[in-house]
DNA sequence: TTTTCATATGAACGATTATTCATATGTTTA
DNA sequence: TAAACATATGAATAATCGTTCATATGAAAA
């Protein structure tokens, strides 16, 4: 039983080679940052279920809360994180607060979405 | 200071209108879980960066952890869970395992995010 | 100008998760 | 077959996150 002490695998030359591809074509570190942050909204069924709301109807939140059977605590957190990061807008109208999708994006990501796990 | 108690905004006919396209639209509860877990997975950098590395070759699990500069334990735990949801699959040859990606959903998906961040 | 209504928000709690460490599995080579 | 290599995995820990509860803000109505 010896001391187990390795780099890698052999093929030094095609790490190199790799390594370069990498540094070349990897996004910059605040970019991924920023793209892991925006998938990890649409990580949360609550967020998706919001915005499949807002896909047919500019709603209010008590309305949101209502039609998620929701508290609207609940949904008020969820609704700030989704305006951070820019998936939705809101106009405020008399007492009530309307929501509405920011973006066409928002449709396409969760429509890709949608058709990768369709796929058996 | 009296008590609160009230159940939503006023307009009730409006609520039964919302709440009946929402019931009809709205994905089956089974899809929502899978469809928030399949963007968990793409809300880490570490996967992001894994899936970078995988759009440019077929690469074994050894040269991603020196790729990423990351454990090879880490990036094994990581592609467990890339595997598991169908992102990349995975071939052994002699000692080592190659992945590569599994899906062309994954690049539109990660494209989709890249725009959406780029805007402003 | 109080009261009511609609929404936002801070703190706290429980649950989930990414990494590390140690070790197991499986393949090749000596 | 025993040692080395490549990868996988279970347990533990620290950090992050969603919901709840209580309360604050801000607008409208009485």
């Amino acid at each position: 039983m010896k001391k187990i002490e390795y780099e890698c695998c052999e093929a030094t030359e095609v790490h190199e080679e790799l390594l370069a591809l990498v540094r070349e074509k990897m996004p910059e570190e605040e970019a991924l940052y920023d793209l892991s942050e925006l998938f990890k909204v649409f990580g949360d069924s609550t967020r998706i279920r919001i915005l499949f709301v807002l896909f047919e109807a500019e709603v209010c939140v008590c309305d949101l809360a209502a039609a998620l059977g929701m508290t609207q605590s609940a949904v008020s957190h969820q609704l700030r994180i989704l305006k951070q990061n820019k998936l939705v807008k809101s106009r405020r109208e008399g007492k009530s607060i309307f929501y509405s999708l920011a973006d066409g994006h928002v449709r396409t990501i969760i429509d890709q979405g949608l058709e990768h796990i369709e796929e058996e």
